[in-house]
DNA sequence: CCGGTTCCTGTCCGAACGGTCAGCTTGCAC
DNA sequence: GTGCAAGCTGACCGTTCGGACAGGAACCGG
């Protein structure tokens, strides 16, 4: 179980991401990733100041690309916006499939997480605008469903098991599917 | 908080959905409920038998009818099979918002709950078919993607709160963005 | 050989959890 | 009035959780 010749650092943000991803932040006990990773509880708190700063260093990069997705969409209307969001979503969709899932899926409880407020403030502010992006900025509902369902879409498609395609085949059939929902067929 | 007129059994169910909605099932605690329907928190265990009971009182009756789309679904192929599994669910997901997202974010607790393995035995192999049916039986990575964004857009389409649409029109949307993302356009 | 730092652990603790139980109140049949 | 069942509760219990802490082992510069 234990592979001591690798950094026990790396190998308890692994399991804890696993725990998280499986069994939610709350469901996932310390106790649980320790026995996981090979170690003792009072070895994970060595290395980290506690359970929340496991999270928040998991959730750090991906939180510093969703921003920085975000900031680039903000000038983008239209046709453009839509595509750009897409793009950029599925994107973020392969490169960080289970952090993506970790961060959405634990939305409420991330607001009582001090230490990640620093990195995105309002998680629910910023999914609204990533939304009203993949919309294009319409208003009217069949656009705005179609882009909640794309990132609905795009969170489970992240880590559901029984997809076991390559990376430019889910890429495809993502942006495929996601621009189809949206009524932006491609060319 | 407590409006003492109607039953306390029907506000606890009403406030213990709510509570496990958006906090999920381990993180809504027996106390929260309690207080939030405005009584003892033994006063549950009271019309309970215990927590799980609850949450299996809840999940019931979209139990039966998932497990009913379920087997409607079974003697249908291709693109009638597609059609039926996305009107199915989109009825699903409007009869039943806050249920359905509450079945498929437990998955991974459910299996620990006994009361619920009589009414379904297999959550994910349940899910699995569902996203068979949608695919219209293709084995094409983009139409399993395409149903799997689809069954997740539901999801999610669900409880957000940004979408506050009447009835009608949220089902005309999501049949629409449905068939859309499936590549099957209606007609 | 020695003092210090780094890494790691066993043990303990308070808080929060789900759940139990004796007992209180109310209402109703007789 | 009396007995009894239903509805409800405060107080309590065992377990599990996140976290604190003192100390051991290994390494290293002097």
């Amino acid at each position: 179980m234990a592979r001591p010749s690798t950094g026990l650092r790396e190998r308890i943000l692994d399991s804890a991401l696993r725990r998280f991803v499986r069994h939610g932040f709350r469901g996932a006990s310390l106790a649980d990733i320790a026995s996981d990773t090979g170690c003792s509880k009072a070895s994970l708190l060595y290395h980290f100041s506690n359970k929340e700063a496991i999270l928040a260093e998991l959730l750090l990069p991906i939180s510093r690309e969703v921003t920085a997705l975000d900031a680039r969409l903000g000038g983008l209307e239209g046709r453009e916006a839509a595509e750009a969001a897409v793009a950029g979503f599925v994107d973020l969709t392969l490169r960080f499939r289970r952090e993506l899932k970790l961060l959405f899926d634990n939305l409420g409880d991330l607001d009582s997480i001090s230490e990640l407020h620093d990195e995105f403030e309002d998680v629910d502010a910023l999914k609204r605008r990533l939304v009203d992006a993949m919309a294009g900025r319409s208003e009217e509902p069949l656009d705005r469903v179609a882009a909640t369902m794309t990132l609905g879409g795009m969170l489970l498609t992240g880590t559901a098991d029984h997809l076991s395609f390559d990376d430019e085949t889910l890429r495809e059939a993502l942006t495929t599917g996601a621009l189809r929902a949206l009524g932006r067929t491609r060319g």
